[in-house]
DNA sequence: GAAATTGTATAGAGTTACTATACAATTCAT
DNA sequence: ATGAATTGTATAGTAACTCTATACAATTTC
């Protein structure tokens, strides 16, 4: 399970773990009925406790995403995740937009930068 | 100043003023020389202490975007931030890719989503 | 130079994030 | 069936973070 935590992000764990899974799942790269690692096996991987895993799975089912079963792990439950306001999906991306102009990156040069990244957020997606 | 705060944001209230001053600052609403509001004033506008705006006014002296005064003030220094590594700009960017492609939004739906979003967000920049 | 205005420092309360450990549901082996 | 292994859950404690109230200090204004 590729995924990175980062000391210096300002996000807490759980929730870069979560936005991680998200990113695999929108992704392709875990389908519909993937059983995700157990939370204490991810949770040695990333150095971290696994109730920090365990909190990143809460809210991913609360997003739709997976499913938690007590004693037989969390499955992957739709790659939709629930709905949700226009204003709640555009916030974070003025946001991230925002740095970017302000880093000096011209319009044509965001723009290339979010189709790449789209490229390779669905590579292999197979969504209709 | 027309900064909202959000109860239901997970970011502190300290990050949204930060975040929302910054779009003011990359969409030219406030140029370099312009006096920022006195952080009782601001305070007082959005019902926090004045310490919360102080120390977003302190996170945007650290991004560069500003100069901050004991006694006279706040001032815009610039509408460039301080140079940033790359993946630092992507990362947000993706995140809110992810969410929006969840959320089922076509590939065009999203180009035209960010296109929309910088169009509003660099009106009236005037950058080189 | 005194008063007003502006940011800064300090201290405390409440919340959040993370960890360690114990508990409970499900599965697997036999 | 039933005990062991596997998996998520609950509880409790610590540290860090967020926000507030209040006092302090620099600058400007008159």
């Amino acid at each position: 399970m590729f995924i990175v935590v980062d000391e210096n992000d300002s996000r807490p764990i759980y929730r870069q773990v979560a936005d991680g899974i998200s990113a695999l799942i929108a992704g392709g790269e875990l389908r519909e009925g993937a059983q995700l690692p157990p939370v204490r096996q991810l949770a040695a991987d990333l150095g971290v406790n696994l109730n920090t895993i365990a909190t990143a799975y809460r809210e991913l089912q609360a997003e739709g995403l997976i499913n938690v079963r007590h004693g037989s792990g969390a499955v992957v439950a739709s790659s939709r995740a629930i709905e949700r306001a226009d204003e709640e999906l555009r916030k974070p991306l003025r946001t991230a937009l925002t740095q970017l102009v302000l880093a000096g990156r011209a319009r044509t040069e965001i723009m290339g930068m979010v189709a790449e990244e789209l490229r390779a957020l669905m590579k292999g997606a197979k969504r209709g």
